[in-house]
DNA sequence: TAGAATCGCCAC
DNA sequence: AAACGTGGCGATTCTA
């Protein structure tokens, strides 16, 4: 049974004494209270300390930060593990208040989404957690109660318990990462914690103004194509007496805007932009549609509302980053998402570095085809690796046997969307849909891409087959993807095989990735640089200016090094530039 | 009327 | 309808 009781900590003695101990321990529960969510506005108060004997509660408000050295070593060190539920908020105030680093952790809270292996319906919460595995239910309510006055018995009590369930929950998710062989992913991603942590602290910078003009402008082009295009739609309708008032249709509205394009005679089912595209060439209203649809998603998702995510004490955005955001192992970013804005210059070139500083924008070049080159061990693809030739045309040449110069920029495109499709299990139709071409032509491509790649056709028709036969699958790591389909459903287990192509792989990618993370945090810390952004297979840094040429050496080094940690088969190679913003020149 | 579900589209 | 995998998120529409 795990007590609320408690040793509080209030005098340098008393630290020393507990400091000591700790440092004796191979694992300590480890978990902090703060007077808010945000490490820039809100303050730490306590941090809890759990032996299996002992919960020693420092209380911050008796102790300067110089004071307290000899617990921040003991949080600092390898040794002992620190074991803490969602690791990375702790370590974020650590960090920001007492310029601490935490050393080596168990995250209790990433240990069980990865045992859940991508079922949704799990919770990770601790008090679920503790629940599931200890069959403990625990009183969450003073979580969000107020830290920063006196504390009461029962808050002291709530920190303690919080802390000391974290041993035995270390030792029965340990025996269940070991069961499901999930204990090298577990380190990669516990080990990864920091930089994520760090990444976030430091935020990124955004030009508001040069944001808010690039908004006012995208808003006066909007307003021109609505009315455009309001005028469009109302061609269909009855003829109105002069006084009457234009009908109000609704332009955001995809059922209004389907019966508006019906009522024009236009045969269409759907108004996705896929549909569109198609009749787009033959009425100028649906052009005039797909202008407003993305001028309008440009104001309502990436318009004045992301000014509203910089932090008013630093300045910068602070978007969350989920560890695990998805099944595959991908971080997923929010509030603001970090990892959608719009490609296009005008957009990317507003997150920029500030005055004396450079961005350094670096990208893994091809990394999924990589991974699958040397999963599948496919000489051919592997050759075109090898070669160091642009991948898309040395693929046509590959793949209709002719030189390299002949390939036309149409052939070119036909095998940049295969290369990119059949990783995520595309079929002919998907194909023909993309490049214009009848399916007959887009099963023919298929073929003869699958004769130029017969080991990548191998690779991708077993993984589909293992994943309808053991219903998951692993990544590099060892991540694994226990999939829940119901199978007696036709698509769904055409969706099955898509995803036992596509979860390998991707996920792969996301292990390489993190690795990558780990490495280049560690490699940052002795310069003037921070990653700030990390968008899937892109790392943006930012670095004093004068450092740039040699940060941007380190960051290349450790990206490359990190895929090299994975595959052997492949050269891997990594793209950087040096600018004043988050362009790729 | 608030929350859930759906549509649609941004990123990689 | 969907057709190619992983997400986040805003606007509309449905529902209790």
């Amino acid at each position: 049974m795990i007590s609320g009781s408690y040793k509080l900590i209030t005098t340098t003695d008393g630290l020393a004494r507990a400091a000591s101990q700790l440092s004796a321990e191979p694992f300590i529960g480890f978990d902090s209270e703060t007077t808010g969510l945000d490490p820039h506005t809100a303050k730490p108060r306590l941090l809890q300390l759990a032996t299996p004997r002992n919960c020693f509660i420092v209380d911050l408000v008796h102790f300067t930060p110089e004071q307290l050295q000899p617990i921040l070593a003991v949080l600092a060190a390898e040794q002992p593990v620190k074991l803490a539920h969602n690791a990375k908020f702790d370590a974020k105030f650590l960090l920001k208040h007492f310029n601490t680093r935490l050393g080596a952790c168990f995250d209790t809270y990433l240990a069980s989404q990865l045992i859940s292996a991508g079922n949704e319906s799990d919770r990770h919460g601790l008090g679920s957690v503790a629940r599931h595995y200890l069959g403990m239910q625990l009183d969450k309510e003073a979580q969000m109660s107020d830290w920063s006055r006196a504390l009461s018995d029962y808050q002291l009590e709530y920190a303690a318990r919080d802390a000391a369930v974290l041993l035995p929950l270390r030792e029965r998710l340990q025996d269940k990462l070991e069961q499901l062989e999930l204990t090298r992913v577990a380190q990669l991603e516990f080990d990864c914690v920091l930089s994520i942590a760090a990444m976030e602290l430091a935020g990124v910078y955004l030009d508001a103004e040069q944001w808010r003009l690039l908004v006012r402008s995208i808003r006066s082009q909007y307003e021109i194509v609505a009315d455009e295009l309001r005028r469009a739609l109302a061609a269909g309708l009855p003829q109105m007496s002069l006084f009457d008032t234009p009908p109000n249709i609704n332009l955001d509205s995809p059922q209004q805007i389907l019966e508006a394009l019906q009522r024009l005679g236009i045969q269409v089912e759907s108004t996705r932009e896929w549909h569109l595209h198609r009749l787009a060439p033959d009425y100028p209203v649906v052009g005039t549609l797909l202008q407003y649809r993305h001028l309008s998603k440009s104001l309502s998702s990436y318009g004045e509302g992301m000014l509203n995510y910089i932090n008013p004490v630093t300045g910068r955005i602070h978007a969350e980053f989920r560890q695990i955001g998805t099944p595959s192992g991908r971080l997923a970013s929010s509030a603001p998402s970090l990892q959608q804005i719009p490609h296009d210059v005008e957009h990317r070139s507003c997150f920029r570095a500030p005055p004396g500083r450079k961005l350094i924008v670096a990208d893994y070049s091809q990394i999924e085809m990589r991974i699958l080159a040397d999963f599948a061990n496919d000489q051919a693809l592997l050759q075109a690796f090898a070669s160091g030739a642009d991948l898309h045309r040395t693929t046509s040449s590959q793949m209709l046997g002719i030189p390299l110069k002949q390939v036309s920029p149409q052939q070119r495109e036909a095998a940049k969307r295969l290369n990119y499709g059949l990783v995520y299990g595309m079929g002919a139709e998907g194909l023909a849909g993309q490049i214009n071409s009848s399916v007959k032509e887009a099963e023919l491509l298929i073929e003869r891409y699958f004769q130029a790649y017969a080991g990548v056709a191998q690779w991708l028709h077993q993984a589909a087959e293992q994943a309808v036969r053991e219903r998951r699958s692993r990544t590099a790591s060892g991540r694994l993807w226990i999939y829940n389909f119901d199978t007696s459903d036709r698509s769904q287990l055409a969706a099955l095989r898509r995803v036992g192509k596509n979860t390998p792989i991707q996920g792969s990618a996301s292990d390489i990735f993190k690795r990558a993370m780990t490495l280049m945090d560690a490699a940052l810390l002795k310069h003037d640089a921070q990653i700030v952004n990390s968008i899937h297979d892109e790392l943006v840094v930012e670095c004093a200016a004068d450092l740039a040429e040699e940060v941007k050496a380190l960051v290349m080094q450790t990206m490359v090094a990190a895929g090299c940690e994975f595959l052997q088969r492949v050269p891997v190679e990594v793209e950087a530039v040096i600018g004043d913003a988050w362009v790729k020149k």
